[in-house]
DNA sequence: ATGGTCGTCTAACGA
């Protein structure tokens, strides 16, 4: 089983790169973010002649998230996390193949003390909470998603410019970890742990061609399904598309 | 150098 998980930046912009990405890696589950389109102008038909089915919940401009699934049903599908009521759509999670899939665009931050990032601090304890409950009905369990943290210094190309700064401050690291220490992997770091890999590129200032990027979406694996993990990577051919994403895609595979 | 580029809409705002 192949998963992944994209920050398109765009769904109507993007449907393009997705429709010929999806034909040539063939992923089985693929979490979508920032599609940026209400429900009801969702591209589901060009998906299904593609050969995937899709659950979304989107928003006017911002936001909005989709998890696209071959042949396998999406069940149990739920938008919101227990108990907190988000008008900003971040969220969506479902049951494929006995895996639970929970999809995330976790809020940027915008800044260090700002409200935002107050903000985001919350959403990602609602998220802890309800992931903690949630681990014990499902131990077959992916989250994945833009999660908008860099773990680790590793994980950025100048990680002193970028020290205490949103992505990388302390408390948000802290919540990632948090979040970990439930028994979940980072697939990523683990199948790439002496490669330095980004997965996001600022659009300005030639970011990508210099490399100059942070590694902030993720696939997180419970126990149970980590043992399978037989690969992760970052595919980068997107990126390098005219008009791409500012996100590359993050591929596992699992046995 | 405190900017820069996108996507949303067509003025700023968010990332």
């Amino acid at each position: 089983m192949k998963v992944a998980t994209w920050n398109v930046n765009s769904l109507r912009v993007r449907l393009p790169h997705l429709i010929e990405w999806l034909h040539s890696e063939q992923p089985d589950i693929l979490a979508l973010q920032e599609t940026k389109v209400e429900d009801y102008a969702f591209p589901e038909q060009p998906l299904i002649d593609a050969g995937y089915s899709s659950v979304y919940r989107g928003q006017k401009t911002y936001n909005g998230v989709a998890l696209l699934s071959k042949s396998s049903l999406l069940n149990d599908v739920v938008s919101e996390i227990d108990g907190y009521s988000d008008p900003q759509k971040r969220f969506i999670a479902a049951t494929i193949s006995g895996c639970r899939i929970v999809n995330v665009y976790v809020p940027n931050g915008s800044e260090v003390g700002s409200e935002k990032f107050e903000y985001k601090l919350n959403w990602l304890d609602h998220l802890y909470s309800w992931l903690e409950h949630q681990i014990e009905l499902y131990p077959k369990m992916l989250v994945l998603g833009d999660f908008n943290i860099a773990p680790q210094d590793f994980d950025v190309y100048d990680p002193d410019a970028w020290r205490d700064k949103v992505l990388c401050s302390l408390p948000e690291r802290n919540a990632f970890e948090k979040i970990l220490a439930l028994g979940l992997s980072d697939c990523l770091r683990e199948f790439q742990s002496s490669n330095q890999v980004f997965t996001w590129w600022d659009y300005r200032m030639n970011a990508f061609k210099r490399n100059r990027g942070l590694r902030i979406d993720h696939i997180l694996s419970s126990r149970d399904m980590f043992n399978g993990c037989k690969d992760c990577r970052v595919d980068l051919s997107p990126r390098s598309l005219e008009r791409p994403s500012d996100h590359a895609p993050v591929v596992a595979v699992f046995g």
